[in-house]
DNA sequence: TGATTAGTTAAGTGAGTGCTTAACCAATTG
DNA sequence: CAATTGGTTAAGCACTCACTTAACTAATCA
């Protein structure tokens, strides 16, 4: 169960793999509709769902003959998260130089600070 | 130049190379620094180095014999703005589809919606 | 000066990736 | 029923990846 984040940076290496998440951020979608714009054999975009699936950004379920693919919001949100710890140890560090300036407010090194250190809500309360 | 995305996250993908990201998140280190507490000979982290500094994440100047790395916070934060788009569709969506049901506020498609839809501040005045 | 330190280049290897085509199954339609 | 539609599996192939060892350069130190 740990390091899914080798599984989805993986993942959303491959244009073609991103192109279907995108699709996917705005709705469910059948394999086929998925395939659809890409310019591959239909059995290449199942092994691109696959990989998705596996990194846990896509589920699907299968009605009839037809799988239905949507996106887990909650994965990509704790990827993101990944960087957002990146820019706060940043910050940080900024922080403590900036203090170690003896300055105050409005040091170098505050001036480089960014805003977004805040985490995201989550996504689901359930 | 388009298509970092690709590199970006494929630099990402790796533990090792994630672990040089989190390292330069906490401030600049020299080649040798970066390869201590890594499992591998130094050619390869050096290799390692070479594909983040293809992807833009990571920057580094040769003074002497020692080559300073670097972290490029701007290259992380525009990789970042990918997820926050895919939210932004996702929230857009759902928020169609509140409409869509008929509600003004507190319906079951809003309920889900996350907060997070804003873009982080430019981390650099220039 | 000669030894050490910091980093680099080159070549090779085994495992994994992203596709393909061919064959196939199972639900739906005429 | 047979034909079509939606999806899946299997095998193969060119290429890339993450390492390795060996050999090397250049800056600094004793």
């Amino acid at each position: 169960m740990l390091n899914q984040l080798d599984d989805v940076f993986h993942a959303l290496a491959d244009p073609s793999r991103r192109a279907i998440v995108e699709r996917l951020a705005e709705g469910e979608a059948s394999v086929s509709e998925l395939a659809r714009p890409l310019p591959m054999s239909l059995p290449a975009v199942i092994q691109h769902l696959q990989v998705l699936e596996a990194s846990g950004l896509v589920s699907s379920t299968k009605a009839g003959r037809v799988r239905t693919c949507r996106l887990d919001l909650d994965a990509l949100d704790r990827a993101q998260s990944w960087f957002q710890a990146r820019r706060a140890d940043w910050n940080q560090r900024l922080d403590r130089l900036g203090e170690y300036l003896g300055g105050a407010q409005g040091t170098a090194a505050n001036e480089h600070r960014a805003a977004s250190t805040e985490r995201q809500a989550p996504s689901r309360k359930h």
